[in-house]
DNA sequence: ATAATCATCGCAATCGTTTGCGGTTACGTT
DNA sequence: AACGTAACCGCAAACGATTGCGATGATTAT
């Protein structure tokens, strides 16, 4: 009961060789519609099913594609799966997921381990703690196509599906300058992630093209629930504190709105807030968050899409970077300021 | 450049067998320390990595399991996935995930493709469609050791780890009556989900047990956000509408909160809301939403250990059934009322 | 009647790795 | 000198499926 039926014991049972099966199986002109039948009706019966291993190993094609994200429990992160997972089953592919839990030592693990199983290629999201891309690099000189996701290696001639988050940041701090706010603050990430970079650096422009000065101090590194409390708190001590807090994500946004109200400083009145993601976390705080939408199933479809393209040809000179649009939703925590 | 270094590819250099260099690799007693060193130089320098589909051919072993889940992009689940993920990690096993995105036809597509793959085990929870399970029982009695999480079949001899749904939704019944709520609705999920059926009860007998009459119009099923905020406007245009409201998920309770907070009827005072599963959601509203933690993480660290525990020994007689503890989070939503 | 053709099917190699068994050396022992 | 015995290593089969090639018997053409 408990082993796979395979083709050999359909062959045993009828007295023809494995050959003749396979070739029934597939309609093969040299087989006579006798044998056919009659191995076409024992293979239903018994349920026959060939062994994609065995098939994977004759084919050196395993159908399967590889995902290395940096957690899977995050809005964003479990959307851009989703659309991963609907491309890759509309090609017939399957998807193996690791997570890294944003450990540099374990995306390396990951990385071998899809090697080992020979996916045909992998998406792939850094951890905040990589800084050294040669275990994923290796993947594509290994005839692993590589595409990257959302935080991808900078200045690397690689593939990449990203948002323009210098555009998309400048435009937040944007946003707020425009419904009055002067005095700007910024809760980033990591200055290891490019997605870090590009942010402070669009939060930055932004002021500068608006004659807004920029201030060291109203740029906390803080890209959690629980440090936008603290980071906030400390904002709101200083001389002069922001009237409005642009953050890395929403979570981030979240911490800092409800700092701000333990500490009855009305949101958006007294300071404004604009998060990044758009999960569904802005609808349901009060006041709603308005965010920058990152369209992550949007992202993950594209991303399986170009990576399931380059399965098909590998690349030929120049990498491609492909932008997902992102929009501002603007709601309630950046009301105009009267 | 593109194909994978193999055993054999050393031998050749090596001008040795293949049966050598495997056996060397090992550190098999047979083969001599020059012979040893020699191919594990070249195999460090060629970065050589055993080929895990040849393998899971010549051991019937793949190490990998499988996940069929409704969809990935809920808070719930992805935690499911993350602590069934890390499980499989540490067990050396690779995770491929399937979304069935709620529906029937693809879940049958789902376990087959798990079965052609010949995964060592698989996780499933069901979709809403889903009323014949002959597609996942076949499995197991090909093999294939199942595990139910979440939304399992009732009344069926199988493997799950789930919540006391009957037991969680009384609770959560019962704290609502005990913050002096005397009119309770109850947006349900679909009477097809043994959970639907189970929270349903649970609400009932918190009821009866206080004396409180049971009233079929107040019972919706709404499970969503959007189905939600319908809902909730038709109870409160009810002769007699509820002071509080017992959701089937989190995101169902968020969409009444907001839908009650847009009728200007305010939470917890005039209506009480309680909801179901804990996820980021309930920290961030106003107020805070009191919710049953269903500890989803715990539930995936649980489910894939008992399914590796199934894949080491098949089961024996009966199949088992792990709870996983519930506790109500008490937040604002459901303040006592004076 | 002999050769050519066709319809059917089996053999064996292949994918990469493992492993039982047998074979080949080079010793040391009488 | 003849034998035993380690120490090393290769052959070949196996996992399941595919496929080029050859083989068989029967039918048809010459």
């Amino acid at each position: 009961m408990s082993s796979q039926i395979t083709i050999k014991d359909i062959a045993k049972a009828l007295n023809i060789s494995a050959s003749t099966v396979s070739r029934a199986l597939k309609d093969h002109p040299d087989i006579s519609r006798e044998t056919k039948d009659a191995v076409n009706n024992l293979a239903a019966k018994l349920r026959y099913k060939p062994n994609a291993v065995a098939l994977s190993l004759k084919n050196s094609k395993t159908n399967t594609i590889g995902v290395i994200i940096p957690e899977v429990v995050h809005f964003f992160f479990s959307s851009v799966i989703s659309g991963i997972e609907d491309v890759a089953y509309d090609a017939g592919y399957n998807v193996m997921v690791c997570q890294s839990n944003e450990m540099y030592s374990r995306e390396i693990i990951n990385a071998q381990a899809l090697d080992s199983n020979r996916v045909e290629g992998a998406l792939v999201s850094i951890s905040k703690e990589t800084h050294d891309f040669a275990h994923l690099l290796y993947l594509e000189e290994n005839g692993i196509p590589l595409v990257f996701f959302d935080r991808a290696p900078e200045e690397l001639d690689v593939d990449k599906v990203i948002i323009d988050d210098f555009r998309a940041a400048y435009n937040a701090t944007t946003h707020l300058i425009e419904t009055g706010c002067k005095r700007i603050a910024h809760l980033a990430a990591p200055q290891t992630l490019g997605i870090g970079i590009q942010r402070l650096a669009g939060y930055k422009k932004a002021l500068g093209d608006h004659g807004i000065p920029y201030r060291e101090d109203w740029v906390i590194v803080a890209d959690s629930f629980e440090l936008a409390g603290d980071a906030t708190r400390n904002l709101m001590h200083l001389p002069t504190p922001p009237d409005a807090i642009f953050a890395v994500n929403d979570m981030t946004a979240v911490g800092a709105m409800k700092t701000l109200q333990r500490m009855s400083i009305a949101v958006p009145q007294k300071v404004a807030i604009i998060g990044f993601s758009a999960g569904f976390f802005s609808d349901i705080t009060t006041p709603t968050l308005s965010s920058v939408d990152q369209h992550g199933y949007e992202m993950g479809v594209e991303a399986a899409k170009l990576l399931l393209e380059r399965i098909e040809k590998p690349v030929e000179g120049k990498h491609k970077t492909h932008y997902i649009d992102t929009h501002l939703v603007i709601r309630e925590s950046t009301k105009r300021k009267s």
